[in-house]
DNA sequence: ATCACTTTCGGAAACGCTTCCGAAAAGAGT
DNA sequence: ACTCTTTTCGGAAGCGTTTCCGAAAGTGAT
């Protein structure tokens, strides 16, 4: 082989376009070693296997997924099913999955389901995706229909933040969340506490009451205060319409003193109109938030924090256990914590 | 619902369990056959096709993408490059990007890059994935090295956002947005402005200078005004890091009377340094940013937009059209805008 | 030297599809 | 009725791996 390597690079100007084959004849062994040797399976001699590792260097030589799947039986590639790519909260969430996903080798196809339509449209065409080792679900809920789907086609599901139930997965405890926010209000001596709460109208599983509502109720009932209707505000999950919410809740006869908004881009309107409203945060109005969004650090927003970058890589974790056919915990609920900062403070007249 | 497809259903536990042999032999055509009805493919009369297809439906038949791409020879992927995946712009991008490459049926690789480490790994590996048809690098640049290596694999490649002026791709005109962000400052009357300028430690290839800073020298020359280099200050991407550059900056002899940062992002963190010591924006201190940020509305600060979800579709068509051989422009920029809230006004004491 | 293993390796059969090529069938034109 | 096309379809050869199975060669003990 006299330097062999080199000439053959020219040879092959496109990388990859040399198959098993050629490198099996170039190495005087045959197929069958030659594919040992790139999988490193058992039963080949060191000496052996190094010549066919070196000669595929050379060659460029890479091993087409198609052809190897295709024989061993589809392994390898899991999707991620996300409602939003542009919130904070689901980027870190995929950043975590796909950091650990991906170190363990195997491909992560990106799935966006955004309204019905697309949803329908994913879970029709999954089966033609199909061989996905796994599919997880990123803070959305499937619907029977399409749970039913999943499990025609047999694939592992694995949820990754969201509240979702039914399959494993990992995620905050939204009402421990809730509840320390309203808590931290009702601790500062708030009595007339609002809520802006938020739904995702693309999301219609949201039937089932949400932590984050229950917290409120629950946490009022436990202070032995009235719950007023009034004071709460369901909207579609964005800033600005939390910003009109506020603006709803400040022209009440008696507004509240603070509000609990189901989320920091929530939080983040409200403030909003109060400071346009020329009233001061927290001076005249305590504001407090949910998630821990980068900016609410910025924004010296009271919030109560969840992790959201682990619940993927503790998602990822869960799924590569489970594909190992190791036995894993079915839940892992992560921790939240109360983040107090500039937007939280005893209400003026107490 | 023990009607029909039912039956077969049963039979079928798993969906995709079968094969277009099967498929074939129930329809009592050939694997040849059989084949060109499910691809659609000219020359099969009507009748088989929608035999054949109404037994492919009631089977859950799909056909096998692996064993289709190897028989084809690949086709029908491409790899998403992101250096980050929870920050809001990029997010955009991605989603931008997936929406339109997953309508044109494309699956869509998720690889995030984030250090130095990552990249090398990327672009050593990506020939083990190979026969993707292409990668969009999105807003970032690669290395000489990591081009040859791209080149050798013969794929495709697209730039989304960035300033990569190598490969066809759509972006913003950094230097034009960075001026209109200035430019508004000086039209206010500023003539003291300092500039919070962020590099991204993880994108080593930023050695050439960028179009942000370059606008703020622009600017002021073309102002006739003197560049103090105190008055800059360069920092890593980050909110905090800019809250301190903030604090650097106010602690000068002669503190700006404006600042322009690279980011709504940054934006945001030099304004709680500005708060929290006791001064008021806009009124004691104008702040401008860039990128329009969902929560720069909701904060009111002033910025100059850029379309970042579009730069992602727009990407996506220009991708899809080389896919197709078909021309497409070379590089297409879009347009930014200057828009204005409340973060900014004219200096206290002119 | 012989025997019983253990390693190392090659042949060949899948894996599930696409597609070239040619044959049979069905229309068209005269 | 008889060619000449056009349509529809089947046979079969790949596509590039993996892996089962058995053969050959090497190892150590007897």
């Amino acid at each position: 082989m006299d330097t062999v390597g080199t000439a053959s690079i020219h040879f092959s100007a496109v990388a990859g376009r040399s198959s098993l084959a050629d490198i099996a004849r170039l190495a005087g062994v045959s197929l069958a070693t030659a594919s040992r040797a790139m999988s490193n399976s058992y039963g080949v001699a060191p000496a052996t296997r190094a010549r066919v590792l070196r000669i595929a260097e050379e060659l460029d030589y890479v091993v087409s997924p198609e052809a190897s799947r295709l024989a061993r039986g589809a392994v390898g590639r899991v999707a991620l099913v996300v409602p939003h790519v542009d919130r904070w909260f689901f980027g870190a969430v995929i950043g975590g999955l796909e950091a650990e996903l991906s170190d363990a080798g195997l491909d992560v196809l990106l799935y966006h389901v955004g309204d019905a339509d697309d949803r329908r449209d994913f879970f029709h065409r999954l089966p033609a995706r199909r061989k996905v080792d796994a599919v997880v679900v990123v803070a959305f809920e499937v619907a029977d229909a399409e749970r039913e789907r999943l499990e025609r086609m047999g694939v592992l599901v694995v949820a990754a933040g969201g509240q979702d139930e039914v399959y494993p997965g990992v995620r905050i405890d939204d009402r421990e969340a809730g509840r320390r926010a309203v808590d931290h209000l009702l601790f500062l001596g708030h009595r007339r506490i609002g809520m802006i709460s938020a739904v995702d109208p693309d999301q219609p599983v949201a039937a089932r009451p949400h932590g984050r509502d229950q917290a409120y109720h629950d946490a009022l009932r436990d202070a032995g205060l009235p719950i007023d209707d009034e004071l709460v505000v369901t909207i579609e999950w964005s800033g600005v319409a939390a910003a009109d919410a506020m603006a709803a809740l400040l022209s009440l006869r008696s507004p509240p003193t603070a509000v609990y908004c189901h989320s920091d881009e929530l939080a983040l309107g409200a403030i909003r109109t109060i400071r346009r409203a020329g009233l001061r945060v927290p001076e005249d109005l305590s504001v407090i938030g949910v998630d821990d969004h980068p900016l609410a650090e910025l924004t010296d927003l009271t919030t109560v924090a969840q992790p959201a970058r682990d619940q993927g890589v503790r998602a990822a974790h869960l799924l590569l256990a489970r594909l190992r056919g190791q036995g894993s915990p079915q839940h892992v609920v992560l921790p939240t914590r109360l983040v107090i900062r500039r937007s939280t403070a005893p209400p003026r007249e107490v």
